[in-house]
RNA sequence: GGGCGAUUAGCUCAGCGGUAGAGCACCACAUUGACAUUGUGGUGGUCACUGGUUCGAUCCCAGUAUCGCCCA
């Protein structure tokens, strides 16, 4: 007997293991089965289970869970990626509280902590993803510093290299004065911040007392400036132009030049140029031949360029300094406040300086050129499709991929350095070693690159070098390209962009046929959810307290395309009670041997309310393909709902129960156990992409005994198929739908008219045609217990007075109640109906008599307008007669 | 400033060129032999606003307002 409710820690406990040592996870490149294969996109190695996690590997399993059902061979890749700057951080952070630095470790000491760390606590997330019921194959789990995708990364590193796609060159990055390393744009966060705007007045060389006024948010650069910008057809500088500044504090004469960059409404028109520490700077720089002048150190300390006074203070206390000396030099001419955005590193929280540097840089640009083509004739697709303009904008306006980083946790740049700093770039050591002696025509001493790539630059070989390439392997012939890659917005540029250039070129195809864009997971008030406001939910938290298939099947529901998921607890717990009502119907079912009987098929039973349930199966199975196939996750999900709980468990146990409880009729009696086992056997297999737990426990204690699969597991049983059901399934449903909605109308109306619910009431039928009195006839059982009725059957007589009515269709029911009726309440009730029967008859007459819309309506929308105008019709006769009847009895 | 999206019941959201839907919340009733993590019934909406296209617009188009997000 099952238990009163679901354990649903138990069952977690028990099938997360059963069903990993079972194999049920592993892809086959073997096998004849057509491939299904997603890639995990790797969680960083640091990382712990978030909320986006949550919804990310659910709407993965679920896409898993559904095509291995499907007998497809499923390949689910898991990974973690190295994760760079966090690993670094972490290491040094421990190395700090030691008292030491990397420096007096050295590198491989500090590479040695860095893979004992990941050991020990760098795979915590893999664990928890088994927690939320993820099925991917561990066995192929991969890390992205594995040797084999290092290897992948050396290889595809050389080659780019040799056709030029990979180069150095000394350009602005984005620099992390904490890290002391190069960050890619996208790690970079804009935060709005409250400022000024520090006007200062630049003396004018050769000309007394003439100034010219600039403005900056950073005066410190000013250090560093090379030159002064004024609008070349701004009338107010045009004698200045070809003129020289002289630079206050450090006394270095700079040219005062014509560029459009100075806009002529902003400020006083003219602009600072400090073309090594701004981005924009630089540009005007290069246009102008501006010197460039590199005042910081990689600490954000000033160095030597700049006057001894300023060597070696800290950025923002030269920035006061400078503030200082210019007002004590009359040359501070006003401060602002000012809002402006200034960029921030999103590991270390310090502000970002563009910093001038020798880095290695791939050509986005030209590796973009086949992505873009990939995604423009449909090779791949985007779901939502509004998410494709976002990847082409960003594609279009590419920049230079700063791939290298000041780190030693990473991939080591294969590249080696000659005594004169020629380059050789190979992929083993003894390699470059050849080359070089070959070039300089003797044994010379090489040294290799200290840097390392950017995490992203390995991320990006993912879905190939998972599968073994450079290797020529099975997996990479079956399993490339992947079916979905599903992931948040968020990561379309760090990932989704790098892994197709990156896949275009070396595998001469996409890396997957669909790229899944999920949103992000807010809290209830649409608030990002963030450590800082307290208001992060934890997933695991959430499956301790309401169990991992509440979890899933909330990440299910809400994830509707293109649109953020606002989280409120209530959902979760809403969806635990369902596992609940799913659970109470196998109880029953239990209880009331349900079992399939040999010989059973469900094609051919008798009783109008088993077929009904049967087809209602059918169309559940195409509504939840039809969804899953379209990724419409919540269209899935809602499909699973209505049909378990407001179809099988309120219509179909109900009305099953006179024939179950009826042990005389064993034809009707072992037909309905049949047909409920089925009916039960197709509603687990259905559930189990979504609650993968709740539906495997079902199975294995009492559904696959009852449809005689003992011994077998529903994560590698066969989704249902539909089958073909004879025609005359429509007219049970008809009559099912007649009676539910008689059942409806009877208890509304007792409810309307205060007949308590214990107060079992005689009915009678009047007006009823041939039909209705067969329909009434055999489902009397059903209709006196779901509408608590003493008896019902044909008004035999005058109409009894002082009796409610209530009118289906063609048909009143007229319900005695001797007195006790409320003959204004009743007159009231009746004519509420009469009122909402004429504003559809009104409304229908109304399209019907317009010779335009009979002219261009569609034929179909015509004739259902028709059969609605009648229907409504023939109802409000009912009422009317109703009405006169109460009228004329009392 | 540029781009994208949203605006439908108290809340969270589906929907769709043809009579407005779900879940939650709320109100009333019910402990009837799966389930109170329940059942039954009910209240609740000018589909943001203004125009346009159409026989017909919540839906398509344009504009306005408000709110998000991304980029500069």
């Amino acid at each position: 007997m099952l238990d009163k409710t679901f354990d649903s820690a138990a069952a977690e406990a028990k099938y997360r293991d059963a069903w990993e040592s079972s194999g049920a996870f592993a892809a086959n490149p073997a096998s004849p089965q057509e491939p299904y294969a997603i890639m995990m996109p790797p969680p960083n190695v640091t990382g712990t289970l978030h909320m986006g996690h949550g919804l990310t590997f659910t709407l993965q399993d679920v896409l898993v869970r559904y095509f291995r059902m499907r007998q497809r061979d499923t390949l689910h890749q898991p990974g973690t990626d190295h994760a760079g700057i966090a690993v670094q951080a972490i290491i040094d952070r421990k190395l700090d509280a030691e008292g030491l630095t990397k420096q007096e470790i050295g590198r491989d000491e500090f590479l040695r902590r860095a893979w004992e760390w990941k050991e020990e606590s760098g795979n915590t997330i893999t664990r928890q993803l088994r927690y939320l019921g993820a099925t991917p194959d561990w066995d192929r789990e991969r890390f992205t510093m594995d040797a084999g995708l290092s290897q992948a990364v050396k290889t595809t590193f050389v080659q780019l290299y040799r056709e030029g796609l990979i180069y150095k060159d000394k350009r602005l990055v984005n620099w992390d004065t904490k890290l002391k390393t190069a960050v890619s744009d996208l790690e970079v966060e804009q935060r709005d911040v409250d400022g000024h705007l520090w006007h200062f007045r630049y003396p004018i060389d050769g000309e007394a007392d003439r100034f010219i006024t600039v403005a900056t948010t950073r005066p410190e650069t000013m250090l560093g400036d090379t030159g002064v910008a004024v609008n070349p057809a701004d009338e107010r500088y045009q004698d200045l132009v070809g003129k020289n500044v002289k630079l206050p504090l450090v006394g270095r004469l700079i040219p005062i030049v014509a560029d459009d960059y100075a806009d002529p409404e902003t400020g006083s028109g003219a602009v600072k140029i400090t073309p090594a520490h701004d981005f924009n700077d630089f540009e005007v720089g290069k246009r102008n031949d501006l010197e460039m002048i590199n005042i910081l150190n990689a600490d954000g300390t000033l160095n030597e360029e700049v006057p001894a006074a300023y060597q070696g203070m800290d950025r923002f206390a030269a920035r006061k300094q400078v503030i200082a000396d210019l007002e004590a030099a009359g040359l501070l001419e006003k401060i602002d406040d000012h809002q402006h955005s200034v960029p921030h590193g999103d590991r270390s929280g310090t502000v970002i300086e563009p910093w001038l540097t020798d880095q290695w840089y791939a050509n986005a640009q030209k590796l973009a050129e086949p992505a873009i083509a990939a995604v423009e004739d449909g090779r791949t697709k985007f779901v939502p499709e509004s998410f494709a303009d976002n990847y082409f904008h960003w594609m279009r306006n590419i920049q230079p991929w700063c791939i290298s980083r000041q780190l030693w946790w990473g991939h080591q740049i294969p590249a080696w350095y000659g005594p004169d700093g020629q380059v050789f770039v190979a992929e083993t050591a003894e390699d470059a070693q050849a080359e070089a002696n070959a070039h300089y025509g003797k044994t010379t001493a090489i040294a290799q690159d200290e840097d390392v790539l950017d995490t992203w630059f390995s991320s990006a070989l993912w879905p190939f070098s998972t599968l073994g390439w450079p290797e020529k392997t099975p997996e990479l012939a079956k399993y490339y390209p992947g079916n979905v890659l599903v992931t948040g917005w968020d990561i379309i540029f760090f990932w989704v962009a790098r892994m197709m250039m990156m896949g275009m070129h070396f595998m001469g195809d996409v890396p997957f046929r669909t790229v899944y864009i999920h949103t992000l997971v807010r809290d209830q008030y649409g608030q990002k959810m963030s450590k800082s406001k307290g208001n992060v939910i934890d997933p695991l938290d959430l499956i301790e307290k309401y169990g991992a298939d509440a979890l899933r099947f909330t990440m299910t529901a809400l994830a509707a395309p293109g649109r953020d998921i606002k989280l409120a607890e209530s959902r979760v717990e809403g969806y635990r009670n369902f596992t609940t009502k799913l659970w109470n119907a196998v109880r029953f079912a239990e209880m009331n041997e349900a079992k399939i009987a040999e010989g059973f098929d469900p094609a051919q039973v008798s009783h109008v309310l088993n077929t009904w349930i049967v087809s209602r199966v059918n169309e559940t199975v195409a509504a939840m393909d039809e969804a899953l196939e379209a990724y419409r996750y919540d269209a899935a999900a809602s499909a699973l709902y209505q049909f378990i709980w407001h179809e099988f468990c309120d219509w179909y146990i109900e009305l099953s129960k006179p024939m179950l409880y009826d042990t005389e009729n064993t034809v009707m009696l072992n037909e309905t156990r049949s047909t409920m086992a089925w009916a039960l056997d197709r509603l687990v297999h259905l559930a189990h992409p979504i609650m993968p737990f709740v539906s495997e426990a079902l199975f294995e204690q009492f559904v696959a005994d009852a449809a005689h699969k003992s011994g077998q597991r529903l994560i590698t049983a066969a989704w249902p198929e539909t089958i073909d059901l004879p025609p005359s399934t429509e007219k049970a449903v008809a009559e099912i739908d007649w009676l539910v909605g008689t059942i409806s109308a009877i208890r509304t109306a007792r409810a309307e008219l205060n007949i308590p619910a214990g107060a079992k009431v005689v009915v009678q039928v009047t007006s009823a045609n041939d039909t209705t009195l067969a329909r009434v006839e055999s489902n009397c059982d059903q209709l006196l217990k779901l509408a608590r009725l003493e008896s019902i059957k044909a008004l035999s007589g005058d109409m009894p007075k002082g009796a409610a009515q209530v009118v289906v269709e063609e048909a009143t029911f007229v319900i005695p109640l001797e007195g006790l009726l409320d003959i204004s309440a009743e007159i009231d009730r009746l004519g509420k109906e009469m009122g909402k029967h004429e504003g559809t008859i009104g409304k229908l007459t109304g399209m019907l008599s317009n010779e335009n819309f009979v002219a261009r309506a569609p034929e179909e929308v015509i004739a259902k307008n028709k059969a609605l105008l009648a229907d409504a019709e023939q109802a409000k006769a009912g009422v009317l007669a109703a009405l006169d009847r109460l009228k004329a009895l009392g």
